[in-house]
DNA sequence: AGCACGCCGACT
DNA sequence: GTCGGCGTGCTC
């Protein structure tokens, strides 16, 4: 018996190797193979008894399960996953399937199950679930879910995830990576009990396989997790729910640079499954497919219930450096609402107390030694890179011109949680942000204390944005809303613009009324207009605008070819030799492809590898991909890498 | 990805 | 004359 099997390597086509006498093998069990001389593990794709001729075969080392853990569609999606992605199908199928190698260990829900509660759709809950039943049976797949925060496309998803589970089908919720603190899973877990599996990176691979096999028995029948979750495999999968779709955490960022959007679809395609897309604020791709027509797009009208949108007010408001951090409106609401007995959540989208460290005599600025990159103060922990991690003692004296003016520019959540517990002492005020949650459980334990009510005041990162309803929460506090927008990425307006609709949304999800104060530097900007007004389409259009001027997605697609190493020199000497390459292809072949570039990345080094890099832009995929494909050879020699990114998220 | 093989420069 | 850099190709 032989057996064919793909590798977790960038290699094309398949291995084939001999079945250990007496063995038993099927096509999707995972084998540990030695493979050019190097224990690793095997995907089996195929078992035969034709022994190949041209090569002498090596014997299998070790099956590790007894039972395949994969079938012939996953194995085709990794194909295709691979093809589109510059990928190998091993590779992809090393990601896709869970590394456990005995399914154990039950996954304890981090919270208290509640009876199973009824759900109740409103008015435009029920239509727009009607709508989508109905264009199911009639043939239409791919639908857009676009309601306003708070105006519950959840109970929506719950119910089309009911109606399949009862024809016996298999349902996937995707969330983004930064909701695992979020009310999603118990929420999930409240309706569907022991049906419920949850897949995401904290838990162990043994678990990550059990609940792999619970799904793909189909003894649960729905799945909620992160990106990853995309590949499960079931028995007949009814639909796949993308949640918060517009959010980056889909995209794959290191190989393969998958997102997990794309792959529902191509599993849609194949499995005849539903793809449900939902957001507040829709990525400027999805609903340009709406508007073309390729996807269904179902509005919502207002907030579940009584609730209504949250009054926004924008502020202009300069920091003058850790001077005062809050106008004066915004402590007016804060302490009115507190005094009420409200909750009140701010967010500042900056780690740490101090983005910059500088010398006050010469301008130095501490710089993490493997990144081009400022590091950040963090108080008693000192410095700390927030790419590579690295960490440095604040020095006492300039590493430049010895004087001891050290200054610290700039606010973080640390700083300015120092801040806000002195101007508001008598508050219970709690800080989230990676590094608090770091610490502790401080996600779950959050949660419990915010609907407890024992706290007044949330501070935090993006983290506080995504995913929470608290109903109690009337004040949402923005301090510095210009961070980020203005960073050299074509995406940067749509990151800031549904970042803050997000956290303006956690705002009055109750039964009282919401009010945002957004302080910025500069309220003329028109992102900060559209978010006041809650309008959506306007800033639809404005970006619509601007991508079509500067042949942006979804006018075109991109790629990007990123060159990095240590030696910048040879870096760049890559880089120019792929940039001549490509040219020579596009003119032969008269592709229709602009070529960006080369150019120093943003981010021009991180952990030591300078970066450079080359944008192709077309509307002809195949063009782009056989572009690719040609110049992918001048790939990295020696310790020079290239990274091929379809589909970038960003460009920095 | 990792590793062996093989071809041209500066050196004991 | 060799040591060693890195470009090329292979791994069942």
């Amino acid at each position: 018996m032989f057996a064919d099997l793909y590798v977790p390597f960038p290699v094309n086509g398949s291995f084939t190797y001999g079945v250990p006498a007496g063995k038993e093998l099927l096509p999707g069990c995972r084998v540990v193979v030695d493979f050019s001389g190097r224990q690793t593990l095997a995907f089996t794709v195929n078992v035969h008894e034709s022994e190949p001729k041209e090569y002498k075969v090596k014997e299998i080392t070790s099956v590790i399960d007894d039972e395949p853990v994969f079938d012939r569609r996953l194995i085709k999606l990794s194909e295709e996953i691979a093809s589109y992605y510059f990928s190998s199908p091993g590779e992809v199928l090393s990601l896709a399937v869970p590394s456990g190698r005995k399914p154990s260990g039950r996954y304890r829900v981090p919270f208290e199950k509640s009876e199973k509660r009824n759900i109740n759709l409103d008015h435009d809950q029920a239509r727009i679930y009607e709508e989508i039943i109905d264009q199911y049976k009639a043939g239409s797949l791919h639908h857009l879910l676009f309601g306003v925060t708070g105006s519950g496309k959840t109970e929506v998803y719950i119910e089309l995830a009911r109606y399949l589970i009862e024809r016996g089908r298999s349902v996937i919720y995707l969330v983004p990576e930064i909701s695992i603190s979020s009310q999603i899973f118990s929420r999930l877990y409240n309706v569907f009990g022991d049906e419920l599996i949850i897949y995401h990176s904290s838990i162990t691979p043994n678990q990550r396989l059990h609940s792999w096999n619970k799904f793909l028995k189909g003894e649960a029948r729905i799945a909620v997790g992160t990106r990853s979750a995309v590949f499960l495999q079931c028995p007949d999968l009814g639909a796949i729910i993308v949640d918060e779709e517009h959010d980056g955490s889909y995209k794959e960022n290191s190989s393969p640079r998958y997102n997990a959007r794309r792959v529902a679809f191509y599993r849609s395609k194949n499995e005849k499954s539903l793809v449900v897309l939902g957001s507040a604020t829709p990525s400027v791709e999805s609903l340009y497919a709406a508007e073309s027509g390729a996807l269904k797009l179902h509005r919502f009208t207002k907030r579940f219930g009584s609730s209504k949108l949250p009054e926004v007010e924008v502020v202009e408001f300069n920091p003058g450096d850790g001077k005062d951090y809050l106008s004066s409106t915004l402590k007016l609401f804060t302490k009115r609402a507190v005094d009420e007995g409200n909750q009140v959540i701010y967010l500042l989208n900056r780690r740490g107390f101090s983005p910059f460290v500088l010398c006050n005599q010469c301008g130095h600025v501490v710089e993490c030694p493997h990144c081009s990159i400022s590091m950040n103060f963090h108080g008693s922990a000192g410095l700390l890179c927030h790419y590579c991690g690295m960490k440095k003692k604040l020095p006492e004296v300039c590493e430049k011109c010895g004087s001891d003016e050290i200054v610290k520019l700039g606010s973080g959540t640390q700083r300015v949680e120092d801040y806000i517990k002195n101007a508001y002492r008598d508050f219970r005020i709690f800080r989230l942000d990676r590094d608090s949650v770091k610490k502790k459980n401080s996600a779950g334990e959050l949660v419990e204390k915010m609907n407890r009510g024992e706290i007044d005041l949330l501070l935090g990162t993006q983290m506080v944005a995504k995913g929470f309803d608290f109903p109690n929460v009337t004040v949402v506090g923005i301090l510095m809303a210009d961070i980020g927008l203005h960073l050299p990425d074509f995406r940067a307006s749509e990151r800031i613009f549904s970042l803050l609709v997000q956290v303006a949304g956690r705002s009055g999800r109750g039964e009282k009324p919401g009010r945002v104060i957004l302080q910025t530097l500069n309220s003329e900007h028109p992102v900060f207009r559209y978010i006041r007004d809650h309008d959506y389409y306007s800033f639809y259009r404005a970006e619509l605008e601007e991508r079509k001027l500067l042949k942006y997605p979804p006018y075109s697609r991109l790629v990007r070819l990123l060159v990095r190493g240590h030696d910048e020199e040879r870096v760049i000497e890559t880089v120019n030799r792929l940039r001549s390459e490509i040219d020579s292809f596009v003119r032969t072949s008269k592709a229709d492809i602009t070529v960006l570039g080369p150019a120093s990345a943003p981010l021009s080094k991180i952990a030591k590898n300078y970066r450079h890099h080359i944008i192709l832009k077309s509307k002809n995929t195949e063009e782009l991909h056989r572009t690719v494909a040609e110049v992918r050879k001048i790939s990295g020699t020696g310790k020079i890498y290239l990274e091929i990114d379809m589909d970038p998220y960003d460009l920095l």
